[in-house]
DNA sequence: TCTAGCACGTA
DNA sequence: GTACGTGCTAG
């Protein structure tokens, strides 16, 4: 299930934003039409309260400088992206995505058991989306559980035809988190999207591809069900008195194991003399430093108590021109214990040529893979009827061009220099510079996507059949469940096409590309 | 720095 | 029983 029974508890972070805050426009703009009428102000897609799920446990990965590790193959995000979501309109359908940013333009290394500046970043990957498979479902639909992007994979391999999220290595990341409204009169990709970001700062991570800081991989175990098995299992665990401040050497019973299995199978090796000269099996063990938190300033970790930062940003896009719409979140608002989320929200009103021209031929001549499923059979009401064309919103995935850094962690405030080879520089606005936390960040354009932009990967269905319990997704059979051209979806719980009233994207998401493996490459850029 | 293969665990 | 998610390890 991508639902799990909510059970966000008093930790969890939490926030909320003001309402009334569409006004204060700039001369000579006028109110976006996506802004919803007043009758509805009390549930506007800035209202909706956004609670991340486990955030003492995100906590304190990031107190210790998370790192997710990120395989060719995809690999899941721990812990997961989860929340609870309050105040929405129950009716009102939404989309509820995740793109994964840079947090700023550096490359790091783990040197002295702290994290450092390595030099500038590479350039960003294709910007990707996890849309929801739940997506889009109703205000009710979402409210009811906890929402789970346990899914979500990232992959360091650039030409992923997965459509999981791309990262590069040693490099710093913070997911976000967006709310798209998806009403027939108000579909994703038409004139009027409104949506909303909200960005929790402990989830931001460093993506590695072994874990550098043994903290991080103990903290990995001890809440990773499926690392049980490198837990200890004694009580008095030498590791758990280490995850509670004292600091001992580090010996693991799965290290002592690792390395019996490993030098019997090399005694076995060299008994039959297939093997010769191996003499480090049995070298070392693994201590943990225990080292306290760098303060060095151009160490990365996490601040663990940083500044309340709470903002709430409204703005509306009117012929190409962002306008803030002027509800920064107080302070006062929030809770002590609220989180550290931005809040961003965007009427958007694209107009037409802003539109990604170029992605409607595209999206239906290419395959991209879409981290997308289907709308499970047991989604409740928020389901989206079959069949029905107003509930089906064009959800235009490659809108979303989700490589703006995220300006919060620049840690030496050098100006990000933005990644331009993916957007279009005739209609994209510049991304933010780093520092202006409170003016552009978070905030998305509707930028024409040009050949050679980066895709992103939505879609959605309203169309799905029941879901097949126990289907996995897997690399290898992936193709197999969309080969055939004739069936638009098959049940899936990770996957589904989108039959779209404009037929802006008709996708197979979570799949290859169907016989157009190259494709991938297509649609991002190299420079 | 990255990868494939492994054992062990969950679902 | 199977598929998949983990960290560990050697290379």
């Amino acid at each position: 299930m991508l639902q799990e029974k909510a059970s966000a508890g008093t930790d969890d972070c939490t926030s909320r934003v003001q309402s009334g805050a569409q006004t204060d426009l700039p001369p000579g703009l006028s109110t976006a039409p996506a802004i919803p009428s007043s009758s509805e102000s009390e549930q506007n897609i800035e209202n909706i309260k956004v609670v991340l799920h486990e955030r003492e446990l995100w906590k304190k990965f990031h107190e210790a400088s998370t790192e997710m590790i990120i395989t060719k193959a995809g690999r899941r995000m721990f812990p997961s992206y989860k929340v609870k979501v309050s105040k929405m309109n129950s009716k009102t359908k939404y989309i509820l995505l995740i793109d994964i940013v840079p947090a700023d333009d550096h490359r790091y290394k783990f040197c002295d058991n702290k994290w450092m500046v390595a030099g500038k970043a590479e350039p960003a990957m294709p910007g990707r989306l996890y849309v929801h498979p739940d997506s889009p479902a109703t205000g009710a639909h979402w409210m009811r559980q906890l929402i789970s992007f346990q899914k979500l994979k990232l992959t360091n391999n650039h030409l992923d035809t997965f459509g999981h999220i791309i990262l590069n290595s040693m490099h710093k990341y913070q997911p976000r988190l967006h709310i798209l409204k998806a009403d027939e009169n108000n579909a994703f990709g038409s004139q009027n999207t409104a949506y909303c970001t909200h960005v929790f700062h402990e989830t931001a991570f460093i993506s590695v591809t072994s874990y550098q800081n043994h903290k991080i991989t103990q903290l990995k175990i001890e809440n990773n069900p499926f690392a049980k098995g490198f837990r200890g299992s004694e009580e008095g665990d030498l590791r758990v008195s280490r995850l509670q401040g004292k600091e001992y050497p580090l010996i693991t019973k799965n290290m002592v194991r690792q390395r019996l299995l490993s030098s019997h199978s090399l005694a076995g090796k060299l008994t039959a003399g297939v093997l010769t000269g191996h003499s480090q099996v049995l070298s070392s063990y693994q201590y943990d430093s225990g080292l306290p938190p760098s303060e060095d300033p151009t160490s990365t970790h996490f601040p663990q108590s940083r500044e309340p930062s709470l903002l709430y940003h409204c703005f509306k896009h009117r012929d190409n021109s962002r306008v803030e719409l002027g509800c920064k979140r107080s302070y006062l608002e929030t809770s002590p214990t609220a989180s550290e989320e931005h809040f961003f929200c965007s009427a958007h009103s694209c107009e037409s040529s802003l539109l990604p021209h170029s992605f409607c031929a595209e999206a239906l001549t290419s395959r991209e893979a879409c981290m997308y499923g289907s709308v499970e059979a047991e989604s409740g009401p928020g389901a989206a009827e079959p069949g029905d064309p107003a509930n089906s919103p064009s959800l235009n995935c490659n809108m979303w061009a989700s490589v703006q850094p995220y300006p919060r962690y620049s840690v030496e405030g050098i100006p990000y220099q933005p990644f331009s080879a993916h957007f279009s520089a005739a209609s994209q606005p510049a991304p933010p510079m780093v520092p202006r936390p409170q003016a552009d960040v978070g905030v998305y354009s509707c930028a024409p996507l040009q050949r050679g932009l980066p895709v992103i990967h939505a879609a959605s269905s309203t169309s799905c059949s029941p879901a097949a319990p126990g289907s996995r997704e897997r690399p290898g059979q992936q193709a197999l469940h969309h080969k055939n051209p004739s069936s638009p979806f098959r049940p899936h719980r990770d996957s589904s096409a989108y039959p779209t009233s404009s037929g802006l994207c008709v996708r197979e998401p979570s799949y290859p590309y169907q016989g157009e493996l190259s494709s991938a490459a297509a649609h991002w850029t190299d420079s």
